[in-house]
RNA sequence: GGGCGAAUAGCUCAGCUGGGAGAGCGCCUCCCUUACAAGGAGGAUGUCGGGGGUUCAAAUCCCUCUUCGCCCACCA
């Protein structure tokens, strides 16, 4: 066999393109699998075509690519569909945006073009996200790609529209809704944030009509007293119970309005009297509901003061008529006094434009049914959060729904399936187009202008991906889905209206397990963000450090329900890795020259090989049960330190025992057991580290067939992935772990003191072994692995026995279980020396006194449990040995 | 006003059902030992936010306080 060349420098660039590609044309990411096993199914959260896709995409993709690999490996038929969202408004901006900086706007350009304009963009932006999934190594199945807007999603939604509002869960009407000035739509509740605001609050008094004086009232938005249609005050306030059922003149436009009672009124709060502005507020709407009265709209689409007040008003925005009423109202000597006052503000969630509560006819969505189920969904446990505590989030917001409104005046989206006869007021809510109906020849019907909110398509993907309203083999196999991997932030807006929908119309519920991971932060803590510039793209990362970088890195610090804090040389700890597995690999291979490799059945394991098994084992418990419970972190963590830290720190180095030994036939055995636990282990690695596991991969000799019998396929990213096995960690795998576990000490050992001297790895010494006498079978096992020992603390030898007196002359290391004397007395300082021994009891003597004191306590005997106990029992045992070697090897070394 | 989360080494954070404080980065010393200086070996560094409690035993469970962060909410 000849020796298999890696390129000396690690790069990811080599092979990332051609690796993905070849997964790709050889159908790896299709679902495949087992067929008798259950489906593995995510649905990709479709990122908005506005523009790329930010860390917060890396950090969400990498963690389902990790998942749907995972899955794969074990056989699991896998599917993971990716797609993209139009996102309504947010695309309608930037595209708005475009077209402003061309000096044009989208009135100009008109309905029909500005939605074929969108569609390039789109086009555009579906380009770049696409090719960013395949850069970070996306294993999705593009041949499941789907768009919220695209025609099979289109009937969706039009079959959803009918059928709710066929089931009386959609209504239309004239309600207050929230209103964005600037993209001249309605919104929904959730998609109004927010923020506190240092403001000021006016005191007004309003003039009594039938009697002398004035009624006091407090506002936050002084010009909304031009729409007031009422006072109210509690109906138990004694202050003003002789004024109820009165009437007050409103300043500046002199309407008469009457005061009224209602039980919202805080009699706390201020004067106990509020003025009542029916279509500009929600509480006063609710008011107004229950007083019947007048709803007077004073504000245009624009958000400027309109044709209902005082001409002198009409025309200006809201804060300039604030100004203006203000100004007016104290030159009239209605202004009672102005007070620094903080309160919340709503803003648009997409272009941060105060939003106003405005009176318009929209559709709206009956949410309570909905919410019903899905909150007895979450209540029989059909579906789980990870981590447990979003379900908190997810039910109140349930049990305090409200409802949806789901038309927006905007052009981008799905039109609302509504159409309208003018002259007869009919109004057709349908499936088909009615102008294509004969039945309706020459009657003029009208579309909706309006389209559909965003999530309206959205909260449809689980199952709309798959095909349906269309009974397809896919929604047959795949729905429902697996996991859903999303942030936090979108709970409301997606998770549990999914839910909703995935109940209402499939009767079941869309996932069973919802990952929510943290935000991506920078190292400051702060949102990244583009205003703040602190974004990291993605696509840098995957340049500068690999797709493998880019993915270990997110997995390693996403630690479940936290924010994920990250700075871009963050992503050094995977190129550090991925380097680590290069080199490791390229020295393996390097050795091939002139060897033949022996299949695994026909080599003898030694205590090393158990050894590493054994950890290996460990490694894929802790894996398992790490991908079990989507703590991605933890399994990652557990791949890292194989590898690094029992794989390269100690594996490699023993193997190097048979890779440059003189006889060829240890040579060979070396050469393929090595290759073996590597094989295996790039198979462990492979969900994390999947670009680089699969480059190696392919250059191990096709003679290494996975020792743990699963046979070769043709790619590790179909590999079977490592399984427990009790073979390796039975009573010789154990022996071999403890055996191994004192050779490590001894090894460390004795690397402290050359380091505490300076004795150089080239300086080689003898070292003399004593095992305690409780501890026969370690003499044994120090003989069958002397050869190791030597090398790894570079000795020149090594004797193992009982002989007291050759402590002569010696430097010692004590040990669990053993003292080691190192022949080095030349090379060391005796003082130096004693007085790390005097460190070293000194730290016996604490941890035993611990155990005694411990052990000395009846309530501890008595109540522990027996294996602590007994724990106990067998370390104060051992320390107390360790502390009666140490001091005898103390005492040894201060009389020489 | 409710609810949730966080406070552990200089920095960023692990530490899961309570039983001798950890990682990465940074720092110090030595080593370019024929896989790897993006490395190897060794080392220093912690009243586990404060205070109470439960327990034989608390970073871990309970209460409380302090400080941050987030979400929800109709007090003008």
């Amino acid at each position: 066999m000849k020796a298999v060349e890696l390129n000396k420098v690690f790069d990811a660039k080599d092979f990332e393109d051609r690796i993905y590609t070849m997964w790709k044309d050889r159908g790896h990411f299709e679902p495949r699998g087992d067929d008798d096993k259950d489906p593995f199914v995510i649905v990709i959260p479709p990122p908005n075509v506005t523009g790329v896709l930010h860390m917060g995409h890396g950090l969400n993709n990498s963690l389902q690519d990790i998942l749907i690999r995972y899955r794969r490996m074990q056989g699991r038929p896998t599917l993971w569909v990716p797609g993209t969202d139009h996102a309504g408004i947010a695309t309608q901006n930037v595209v708005e945006r475009k077209l402003l900086a061309e000096g044009t706007s989208r009135e100009e350009l008109g309905r029909e073009k500005f939605v074929e304009r969108t569609w390039q963009v789109k086009e555009d932006h579906h380009a770049t996200i696409t090719r960013q999934l395949e850069k970070i190594g996306a294993s999705c199945d593009w041949k499941h790609e789907r768009f919220t807007l695209d025609a099979g999603l289109n009937d969706a939604v039009k079959e959803v529209f009918v059928s709710l509002y066929e089931r009386d869960l959609i209504y239309r009407g004239e309600y207050l809704i929230n209103w964005c000035p600037s993209c001249g739509t309605a919104l929904s509740d959730d998609e109004v944030e927010h923020s506190e605001a240092q403001g000021h609050i006016w005191h007004l008094r309003y003039p009594l009509v039938e009697r002398e004086g004035w009624i006091e009232v407090a506002t936050t938005r002084p010009e909304t007293m031009l729409g007031d249609t009422a006072v109210a005050v509690h109906p138990e306030d004694e202050r003003y119970t002789d004024l109820v059922g009165a009437h007050v003149k409103l300043p500046l436009t002199g309407r008469v309005v009457p005061i009224v009672t209602d039980s919202y009124v805080d009699r706390e709060f201020g004067s106990g009297a509020v003025k009542i502005t029916p279509a500009h507020d929600q509480n006063d709407w609710e008011i107004g509901e229950r007083h019947d009265l007048e709803r007077i709209n004073i504000l245009t689409a624009e958000a400027t003061l309109n044709d209902n007040v005082p001409e002198a008003f009409r025309g200006l925005d809201v804060k300039a008529g604030r100004k203006a009423v203000v100004a007016d109202l104290e030159e009239q000597g209605y202004l009672v006094r102005i007070a620094d006052h903080h309160h919340q503000v709503g803003h648009c969630y997409r272009c941060n434009t105060v939003v106003e509560p405005w009176v318009s006819t929209q559709w709206f969505v009956r949410m309570k049914p909905l919410a019903d189920k899905a909150l007895a969904a979450w209540r029989k446990g059909e579906i789980r959060f990870y981590p447990k505590h979003w379900e908190n989030t997810y039910s109140h917001w349930l049990e305090n729904i409200r409802d949806w409104c789901i038309s927006r005046q905007l052009w981008w989206g799905h039109r609302i399936p509504v159409w309208y006869d003018d002259d007869t007021g009919e109004m057709i809510v349908s499936r088909t187009d009615p102008t294509e109906d004969p039945a309706n020849a020459g009657r003029t019907l009208r579309q909706d202008p309006d389209v559909l909110d965003t999530w309206f398509s959205s909260w449809l993907w689980p199952f709309s991906t798959l095909g349906w309203p269309e009974q397809t083999a896919d929604l047959e196999r795949f729905y429902p889905t697996t996991s859903l991997v999303t942030a936090y932030d979108i709970i409301f807006f997606w998770v549990a209206r999914m839910i909703m929908a995935g109940l209402e119309f499939m009767g079941e519920v869309p996932f069973r397990d919802i990952y929510i991971t943290g935000l991506v932060r920078d190292i400051q803590g702060r949102k990244m963000s583009k205003s703040l510039g602190n974004g990291i793209d993605p696509l840098d990362v995957v340049d500068e450090y690999g797709a493998d970088s880019h993915k270990f890195t997110l997995a390693y610090l996403s630690v479940q329900g936290s924010d994920v804090p990250i700075a871009p040389d963050s992503f050094q700890l995977g190129s550090k890795f991925a380097n680590k597995i290069w080199n490791a690999t390229r020295f393996l291979l390097m050795n091939l020259d002139g060897r033949t490799l022996i299949p695994f059945d026909r080599i003898e394991l030694r205590d090393v090989d158990r050894w590493i098994y054994y950890r290996l084992n460990q490694a894929v418990k802790t894996v398992n049960s790490g991908m079990e419970n989507y703590r991605m972190d933890e399994a990652s963590r557990a791949v890292y330190e194989f590898f690094w830290n029992e794989f390269c720190d100690w594996y490699i180095e023993v193997s190097k025992l048979g890779l440059y030994s003189e006889d060829e036939a240890e040579k060979d055995r070396g050469a393929s057991m090595v290759l073996y636990v590597l094989e295996e282990a790039l198979r462990l690695m492979h969900p994390f580290m999947s670009f680089i596991s699969e480059e190696i991969w392919q250059k191990l000799p096709k003679e290494i067939e996975p020792a743990d019998g699963t046979g070769r396929p043709d790619a590790v990213i179909v590999g079977r992935y490592p399984q427990v096995h009790p073979g390796r960690e039975d009573e010789p795998a154990k022996s071999a772990a403890d055996g191994f576990s004192a050779v490590q000490e001894l090894v460390r050992g004795v690397r402290t003191i050359r380091s505490e001297f300076t004795i150089p790895p080239t300086k080689t010494f003898d070292v003399y072994v004593r095992v305690a006498d409780a501890r026969p079978e370690l003499a044994e096992f120090f003989r069958r692995n002397g050869a190791y020992t030597r090398l790894l603390a570079h000795l020149s030898s090594l004797d193992i026995g009982e002989d007291d007196g050759r402590r002569a002359g010696s430097v010692a290391v004590v040990g669990s279980g053993f003292e080691a004397y190192l022949y080095v007395r030349e090379l060391i300082d005796v003082e130096e020396q004693l007085k790390r021994l005097d460190k070293s009891i000194a730290k016996i003597e604490k941890g035993l006194s611990q155990a005694e004191r411990k052990l000395s306590n009846e309530g501890f005997i008595a109540k522990a449990k027996p294996d602590v106990v007994e724990a106990e029992r067998a370390k104060a045992a051992d320390l107390r040995d360790q502390l009666e070697r140490t001091r005898a090897v103390r005492a040894e070394l201060a009389r020489s």
